[in-house]
DNA sequence: AAAATGTTTTTTCCCGATAAAAGACATTAC
DNA sequence: GTAATGTCTTTTATCGGGAAAAAACATTTT
């Protein structure tokens, strides 16, 4: 089993969700462009839904028999692409007790762990090396830096230094750009979770998510974009192991969001830099904060 | 053949230009240090160096017998990293005239065309992209982005922004910092070479590099100490490229340096500012009056 | 003739296997 | 008893192969 199939899994999944919203599908061209996957995969997806007779396909009929049932998914679980997987068990590993700085990362014990090649092992490490949390011994081992505070306070310094500069340059931005329209949808957003915050904080981390990248693109520079990668995985998975007043966080968070929107919209330069700088400053000490003290850096 | 045995080849080499200075080798561990390799590697190459006659080899006694003759050697094309050899071709492809914006990368033809895996390709290629120039587009081909005067914008305007700040951490280190010495001895090289730079201009790179790192270290931040990589990639790509105007070009940026030096030894932060932007500036100007005006990114 | 479907080819993704290199353990030398 | 050498084991680097997915080409439909 060289490849699985989790790109059909996955676009099959989806496509079942457009069933109910239609009474026959569009031709598999429209589909591929629809559900992000090939004609060949789209082909793959209809024979399949033919066979279990969920729609009658005849060229370019494709006619919906019936509603999709829950059993005609397919698990979660086997959608997931092999990086997915891998990035989740290995985070795990390292945000779990005993993810010392220092340790060495082995690829082939990784592998056979989580139950995957070693060639998909080292093209992750690869790409996740990037993120400054390992580092590579040349025809040897990887080595973990450690999610340590260091680490967050040099995180923390660039990601100040990009947003202050990506926010200065969004308030500059002309009138009729599409920014703007896109900033109001974010602020009625922000508005609805804010007003339903007791019961919907958890939903903040997606739209912090959006929102920040909307600021850094003002920036029309690739590196402080990508940068927001780093930041995002960071948050993505330190937040989902630290829970801890979580729902008090958001919600000033939402507020600090919505006084940076005002500013923006303000384009008053020093305003903004204020409002941009004061929730920097907050989640730069919510990230500090959740850090154990414990976990330093170990002398190499 | 699997895996080449470039890792000996090079050691060997390198262990062989030791054998000039002293009449007999150290122990098996020292050797390995010295070379950077493992002992495994250590006793190939005693091996080799006891069978073609360059030693005698008797557990601790390792004498010299002769002098390595240029056959000794391996060629140096064989003591290449893969990744090295596939730079270089893809770095060729990426310079040469037609590289345009937008245009598709395949895995498997350039693994073809370099004659290697496409594993060692992919690998490459997922390493490289951290640079700014290529992105993949899931389950499919990379796109080049392609080395446009917006790169090299990009580019610029995160490396000034990394260096003043860390040209300003540098002149605020103490006194009794190491760094001192190292930043002396740098500028003991700078005259050197500024006194000879008629013939000797195009050592300037290599200082020019140890200059920048130097200074970028100060910041105590790996994403800016990192990002100095992309920096190095593109200029000793491009200026292996371009070599017009280099020996002017390099005599300027010596004098520089060597007020920038000056700047940072005074440690008053208002002149390393003004130093520090200087040759930024002048820098800028280099890389982008080389880039031909034609390379424009074309729209996706 | 434009756009769909049907068919074939190519490429990507991922595994298992193997030589090179590193690392660990055992033994010997000083 | 420390540090070297000798031997054995494990890991890394890389390839070739094969299924999944994409892409290209050919044919039909409207």
């Amino acid at each position: 089993m060289s490849k699985s199939n989790n790109v059909y899994k996955d676009a099959f999944n989806r496509c079942l969700r457009l069933l109910d919203e239609t009474k026959s599908l569009p031709s598999e061209p429209e589909l591929g462009t629809l559900l992000g996957v090939s004609r060949t995969t789209v082909r793959s997806i209809l024979s399949r839904m033919e066979e279990t007779g969920l729609i009658d396909w005849n060229k370019r009929n494709k006619t919906v028999l019936r509603a999709p049932k829950p059993e005609d998914f397919f698990p979660e679980e086997e959608t997931d692409t092999l990086a997915e997987i891998i990035e989740r068990s290995f985070m795990r590993r390292l945000l779990a007790e005993g993810a010392e700085a220092g340790m060495q990362i082995n690829e082939l014990e990784l592998a056979r762990e989580i139950g995957v090649g070693t060639t998909s092992v080292r093209e992750f490490l690869i790409r996740f090396s990037r993120f400054g949390l390992i580092e590579k011994r040349r025809n040897s081992h990887w080595v973990l830096k450690g999610f340590t505070r260091a680490f967050a306070l040099e995180l923390t310094e660039i990601r100040e230094m990009f947003e202050l500069r990506s926010a200065a340059a969004f308030a500059a931005l002309p009138e009729d750009s599409a920014v703007w329209i896109d900033l109001d949808q974010l602020e009625s957003e922000h508005r609805q979770l804010a007003s339903e915050i007791a019961t919907r904080f958890n939903e903040f981390s997606e739209l912090d998510e959006r929102f920040h990248r909307l600021i850094h693109r003002a920036s029309h520079n690739r590196f402080i974009v990508d940068f927001y990668d780093v930041i995002a995985m960071i948050f993505h998975y330190h937040y989902q192991w630290n829970k801890a007043e979580e729902r008090q966080r958001n919600a000033v968070a939402v507020q600090e969001h919505l006084a940076y929107i005002a500013a923006l919209k303000s384009r008053d330069p020093a305003k903004v830099d204020a409002a941009c700088r004061k929730h920097l400053k907050s989640a730069r000490q919510t990230l500090l904060t959740s850090i154990p003290e414990g976990r330093q850096a170990q002398p190499a």
